[in-house]
DNA sequence: ACAAAAGTGTTGTATATACACCCATGA
DNA sequence: TCATGGGTGTATATACAACACTTTTGT
């Protein structure tokens, strides 16, 4: 008879990266911390994976009762599984991000333990969390050109403008009017609501919708 | 005082998908199952992870033991969690996929428990396991676009039209020999040997060699 | 001398980039 | 009438796609 070593009996966590755009800066949802270990400090939310839950319910269930958002999208990261990154025990973490239009944190916001962070401030977070962010920020980057994930980031009409700006906060540098809006439009994803932006004191701004609410992939990428 | 719901204690499995390219076409690494359930069938080699032991480490711990390999690419693929992939119960799957030479899987592949079986003739696999193949059968593809994973691929030295190879089985079609030697040799990832390929009956083939052993993702984009 | 794969350039077409002015509105 | 952002076209450079013949070796 062989013997085999003891399986291992982690905990799991789901963290989430909860991205936002707010005032041209892309931001995440941080909370701070109402235990041990890392009290008081402000790191990514998540939580145990309760019994009889999947991943991604467990990261439905810290959007709601985190950010008090539903149907957004999310997708998981990645698991993060190094021995020394909780200082509990062994805990692996599955890592997912999520990005929400900034209006609908509205709600949530008003706490002094839920704040946005601008992603470009954050230098320290406990246990392996700028890691985690590191890695969602990248992903996001990188989704942004073979996908329409900025439909999330954006309420269901917006403008040309509006969308512009999303691509240039997530991708760091600014892009030429013309060309992003003939490259855009080709790509057959955005329509025109026959709407109009008001109550601006300039020149109103055609709005539009994308086709598809809901994740897809381009058929050609976009950078 | 809040109650909380349990957590969750599921079993924790490390599932590996090991590509590799024979007589140009894409192949999986498969492993008759021992045991039930589905004993007897091929699947995706793997196992339960041990205790102290990361999901690396059970990774390299499956391509040691099913496939007697060392030190090749592999990395994280996506965890799989769905309740009802394993009749057993509540298991998750950390799914990793591998990439090894043809050539050096020769060691094992005598035995009848384990094979090489094409991508394209597998129709049925135990659990999820088909829906793992798909996730990193898309990874690869998407992967030797912007990266240099090729390598994994292939021996030290090979010659262009190996390298051709490589990327027409994955792509699965066709490329114009002249233009990809041109986008391949501007990249500034691979360097002649100065060796060149003895024994065919045609004209030698230089050898190359890539630059960077090891994973690098390419400045600009292959496609 | 024949078979087999290695090796090599040019041209047309499509895509990407750079760039500046007029327009519609609110104050 | 002024300030503000909305909206638009063209010219140039670069990248991509299509394509065929000569070379070197082994048999």
């Amino acid at each position: 008879m062989k013997v085999r070593p003891p399986k291992a009996q982690p905990e799991i966590t789901v963290d989430t990266v909860i991205f936002t755009i707010e005032e041209g800066v892309l931001k995440v949802l941080l909370v701070r911390r109402g235990g041990d270990p890392y009290k008081g400090q402000l790191a990514l939310p998540g939580g145990f994976l309760w019994a009889n839950e999947t991943m991604a319910q467990a990261a439905v269930r810290v959007l709601t009762t985190k950010a008090n958002v539903k149907d957004v999208f999310f997708e998981q990261l990645y698991t993060f599984d190094n021995p020394k990154r909780d200082t509990r025990g062994h805990v692996i973490t599955v890592a997912h991000f999520a990005l929400v239009p900034a209006q609908r944190l509205r709600s949530i916001r008003l706490d002094e333990n839920v704040s946005l962070v601008p992603v470009k401030s954050i230098k320290r977070m406990p246990f392996d969390h700028m890691e985690i962010l590191s890695y969602a920020d990248k992903r996001l980057r990188t989704k942004l050109g073979y996908s329409n994930v900025a439909y999330s980031l954006l309420p269901e009409a917006f403008t040309l403008s509006q969308l512009q700006e999303v691509y240039e906060v997530i991708l760091g540098h600014e892009v030429d009017k013309r060309n992003f809006r003939k490259k855009i439009q080709s790509l057959d994803i955005i329509e025109l609501t026959g709407q109009k932006q008001t109550g601006r004191k300039h020149r109103p701004a055609r709005l539009f919708r994308f086709k598809k609410r809901g994740y897809a992939e381009l058929e050609e990428p976009l950078f």
